[in-house]
DNA sequence: GCCAACGTTGGC
DNA sequence: GCCAACGTTGGC
């Protein structure tokens, strides 16, 4: 069992869209970091810190859990998305996702508090220069932030 | 809109 | 394989 920290930008896909729909593919990811860890690390039942990224108030403001394996991301392969990408081959489609299903949607953790906690102050997401939309959390991490999304 | 940080691309 | 140029991310 692994935890992470996926980013979204909420006018893209916020959590109450995620409340909405229950279980939403994780499509548009195009980092081949974000991508090995989907394809080769992430498991069924894997817990996630939701997080609103690039928008007035970023931080988390959910959790969801990992509900398939990594399967190819159609918006790769249609010239109409954003996310298209022409070089990548069908045969070999080079960008997957998995699904995610939701599970609560919590009191916004600020990225100001994030960074202002001692005890999450390991976390990969606070590091200088991350940029990663994917970052794996640790069992103490996770358990630190749900201790602090649960109370105040 | 700015800009620091970092990833990707492509010429050599 | 190096590395400069360019593109993207994402907080502020």
């Amino acid at each position: 069992m692994n935890y992470w920290l996926m980013k979204s930008e909420p006018d893209e896909a916020s959590i109450l869209d995620l409340q909405r729909a229950g279980t939403l593919p994780w499509t548009g990811v195009r980092n081949y970091q974000a991508r090995n860890f989907m394809r080769d690390v992430m498991r069924l039942g894997d817990g996630v810190l939701f997080y609103h990224s690039s928008c007035p108030e970023p931080g988390v403001a959910g959790l969801a859990e990992v509900c398939s394996a990594a399967y190819p991301d159609a918006t790769q392969f249609d010239p109409a998305s954003p996310y298209f990408d022409a070089k990548s081959p069908r045969e070999v489609p080079r960008w997957l996702h998995v699904d995610v299903r939701w599970r609560e949607t919590t009191r916004l953790l600020s990225l100001k508090e994030m960074r202002e906690a001692p005890e999450l102050a390991s976390m990969q997401v606070l590091q200088r220069g991350n940029r990663l939309s994917i970052t794996p959390v640790s069992p103490q991490e996770w358990q630190a932030v749900l201790k602090r999304l649960h109370t105040a």
